[in-house]
DNA sequence: TAGTGGTCTAGACCACTAC
DNA sequence: TAGTGGTCTAGACCACTAT
């Protein structure tokens, strides 16, 4: 590679330089990039010049680091297409596209009163309770995706008796009250993980995941819930087809 | 606040500290918050640490620093609700939401060979050559996104001549082609922007993107035109109505 | 000139992994 | 025990802003 003699702007090159080898195949997807110290001395600079480089092609998603072990290139292709439409769900996701081996794990549950968003959104007045549900999905053994999902309880009564042997919300849905709420709109956004978000996904706090607020409606036309899905960008692309 | 005593996470619990202050309004938005020093003294830690915290908390999107004069609380809102639907672009989403500001700037186009990914996008042969444009546009006076259109040289016949005054691609499209494509599908993404996107955009290199890859078609129902947007998540959420 | 943020060197200690 | 990444202290020089 062509000597760095400039100053300043190291941490870029020496990161140009790691992807270069990356996308060329010098390093493959599973292999341990060089250790720090390694490439101090091969760039003749400081560890903390080598750490910043290494933390941006991690933020761009080209590498994992690893305590105690290194850094590892990342699988490269985003194999999950997820349709956003009025009628598709996870599930129905996830078995359009033959992924078998999905899951769902409610976090936890509680009911209280909504934000003053979830209550717009679900056009409640001032005293009406809301169920709020934590659901991480995994696909394989990673974390997919977390949503924050908002229930009127008035329009869900008993709903709590169902959540003991949680599967899937939505086979709740249709079995205990026989119908399927209908996506009405989704508001998308590209922000950074909250420190407990990124724990759970199990990605680094500066790689971006896409934040999906939807309302959805009632068959009969009015909100019933409103869900907000915290997405690991780098699994994923979001479909939507006109 | 409270007194920082455990070792190590200092940084993050600084961005907190700083995180909170912003909410309960003890500085405002444009307000200046301390600086490097003033905060290493406060925290007794050192510059660095506080630099890490002051890093989080503007990739978050809560600051904005300013060589030379400091950090500076970012404007909260994400005013641009930008609606993705068959028919709506740029411009008709700034004017049905009443944003009288905005303009778009021909970076540059070329005429030339499609990549892979945009031949199979379009449907194109071997030798099928296209032309692509590199745009800016702006809200008032700060960059909003930016987009690489690609079209058909066969498709659009002498397509550069009307690039000398260049103000909207799609009045070039209807005034001398005769018709509006038609998007078909988009696919999103959350991602850090490039170095030269960065740039361009007018953000930090680790604040994320929102990234839309889109196919528009024909009137007559074949794909003619393929674009990649990378739009500031700072500024905007995608609005998708169904 | 003084103050600010941006980058770099130098080196310490810790936690985790592998042997 | 040796090697790795994670965090912190200490201090240098630079570029930019304000006065």
């Amino acid at each position: 590679m062509k000597m760095l003699k400039e100053q300043s702007l190291h941490h870029l090159e020496i990161a140009d330089y790691l992807i270069q080898c990356i996308r060329s195949g010098v390093y493959k997807v599973n292999d341990k990039i060089p250790s720090e110290s390694e490439l101090c001395h091969q760039f003749h600079v400081h560890r903390h010049v080598v750490r910043h480089a290494i933390h941006r092609i991690t933020n761009l998603g080209w590498v994992t680091p690893v305590q105690g072990k290194g850094s590892f290139v990342s699988s490269k292709p985003k194999p999950i297409l997820y349709a956003l439409s009025s009628k598709t769900r996870f599930t129905e996701n996830m078995e359009s596209q033959g992924v078998q081996q999905y899951k769902n794990e409610l976090l936890y549950w509680e009911q209280g009163m909504p934000t003053e968003e979830e209550r717009q959104h679900l056009r409640l007045s001032m005293d009406d309770e809301v169920y709020r549900l934590e659901i991480l999905r995994f696909i394989g053994k990673h974390p997919f995706s977390l949503a924050t999902t908002v229930l009127p309880v008035e329009e869900f009564p008993d709903f709590d008796v169902h959540l003991d042997n949680y599967e899937s919300l939505y086979q709740i849905l249709i079995d205990a009250y026989h119908f399927q709420p209908i996506r009405s709109q989704s508001m998308l956004d590209a922000v950074l993980p909250s420190l407990v978000d990124a724990e759970l996904l199990g990605i680094p706090e500066n790689v971006p995941i896409v934040k999906i607020a939807s309302i959805m409606n009632h068959p009969a036309g009015y909100p019933i819930e409103y869900s907000v899905a915290r997405i690991r960008s780098d699994m994923h692309q979001c479909l939507i087809e006109f």
